[in-house]
DNA sequence: CACTGTGATACTCGCGAGGTATCACAGCCG
DNA sequence: CGGCTGTGATACCTCGCGAGTATCACAGTG
């Protein structure tokens, strides 16, 4: 009686997020009735009260709040479990695999040096580059949808994995070559906060750069697109140079943060062929 | 289709452990058919053979190495959400509390200077102590029995958690008083390591110092007697120094790896009560 | 006051988890 | 070889609980 099945948290978790049962019932594919009932019997299970059921509307109280955000990473655990199992056991008889997050885009150099190097290592497993949402690494490697990822920092946060640090760099602002301040030889990040038609460019579904008038953008490309057509500014790597089209100019940045990549995994993986991966790239 | 419930990963785990269905199930507290039955549905349902029935015992296949490790930290987080649940809950209305595990009878200075500077903040909650063994700290953590610990490097694994390094203090010899070696000013861990009459501890249900000839102890008491009747000889943090008996002598060691205090947590938590306590430590 | 939107309750049904009894098979020993 | 033992799988039954439908109780709103 001291434990939870996973559909419970999958059903507390929804109605958590909707803060309406009938919404979360749809979301989960069942009527709300039987939802309603399995929420006070994990209440019960766990003497405790996770929702406020306020006429008009359901609130957490803090138990909730608790089990929201502990259940999430639970869930994820169980899902990374499942995910990786089933990929040990559908390759069974061919050679071992490991799925690489690295951020849709990046990397181009680095990736390629690590995938040739540790290709060239005498029994060496296959490779899966998985492309990946801007900071949707994290998200990945704790769901098991990858076993490795390539990261960031400053950008991505190394809480709760092992990490390696691989380069440093320092950033440059990529802006339209047409742009007065392309001809700069060096800016400062106040040069490029306030310029009225170059606003700052936010990625979209990503905490940081909440505010702001920037346009919204997804992926690399649609940035590219929206810096050629000299609509906004942003800060990159250097390394990001590779990629860039006639249009772009990139300017050093004198104070931004350098940036760190790492190579990153779920601390108790324990697979030898990460291990090795792990060498390679440290080698480089 | 594409998630397991915990029930199924437990009953998992009793088998890959046990290698037995009979055995597991008997743990488990069912019988051995549905246990049986309950194995081929969840190894139809990921899609995987997960166990090698050979007559005469069960072995586990690539897929079933992995599941067993995966579906470890799965069921610990969910154990984690549980506790952390209950606990929020069950104190409603009174103060937070925050369980704090620490090495039994390590820390004293620290721990005192920690507990004090916390209290005296405004709003502080209170700090429950959790002795625990030797290295079960990273387990409380992972399994929701603490919130936070404080842990030595080299000694403990701080992976997979987030932290904070408090202090770093050379180690020590501690020997009985009457020893010949207790009169020299320094040692080495090469004069401590092959004396005859003096077998270095080892501490028991601990991966380190698995073989050797030493007395296998279990509790700092039980190594303090040992050391004071002459019978071993340890290892520890010069802090170690404010609970010596008259009997014990503790003498530098020369090239023993110093040892980092840090205050230690998981990484994804986000409480403020958490944070003023590790705010305070890093102060210290 | 009728109406809407909300979560809880009352029932019914059917799947599936769990039990008991038994089988199938491999070693072991006389 | 034939019984014996220990193992996991099968057959079959039961019943608890998860899920569905219909309905209630209640608060806000026009």
């Amino acid at each position: 009686m001291d434990t939870v099945e996973t559909r419970e948290l999958r059903y507390f978790i929804a109605v958590a997020d909707e803060l309406h049962f009938g919404r979360a019932a749809e979301r989960l594919g069942i009527a709300q009735p039987p939802l309603s009932r399995a929420i006070q019997q994990l209440e019960r299970r766990l003497g405790v009260t996770l929702l406020e059921r306020n006429r008009r509307g359901v609130s957490l109280t803090g138990a909730g709040e608790i089990l929201l955000q502990e259940g999430r990473v639970a869930l994820d655990a169980t899902a990374a479990a499942v995910r990786r199992t089933r990929r040990a056991g559908n390759q069974d008889g061919s050679r071992d695999r490991l799925v690489l997050a690295v951020k849709a885009g990046a990397f181009h150099e680095l990736l390629n040096k690590l995938l040739d190097a540790y290709a060239a290592e005498p029994g060496a497993a296959e490779i899966e580059v998985l492309p990946s949402g801007t900071c949707e690494q994290e998200e990945m490697l704790r769901d098991g949808r990858a076993d490795v990822a390539l990261m960031h920092t400053p950008y991505n946060s190394l809480t709760g994995f092992d990490s390696v640090a691989l380069m440093t760099e320092p950033q440059v602002a990529i802006l339209p070559a047409r742009h007065p301040l392309a001809e700069r030889k060096t800016l400062s990040l106040n040069d490029i906060a306030d310029v009225p038609d170059l606003p700052l460019a936010r990625w979209a579904g990503n905490g940081t750069y909440q505010p702001g008038p920037g346009p919204e953008i997804h992926d690399q490309t649609q940035l590219a697109q929206l810096i050629a057509l000299g609509r906004t500014v942003a800060v990159f790597p250097e390394s990001a140079r590779t990629w860039l089209w006639e249009e772009h100019a990139a300017v050093p940045l004198r104070d931004a943060p350098p940036v760190t990549t790492h190579i990153v995994w779920p601390a108790h993986s324990r697979s030898r062929v990460l291990a090795e991966l792990i060498r390679t790239a440290s080698r480089l």
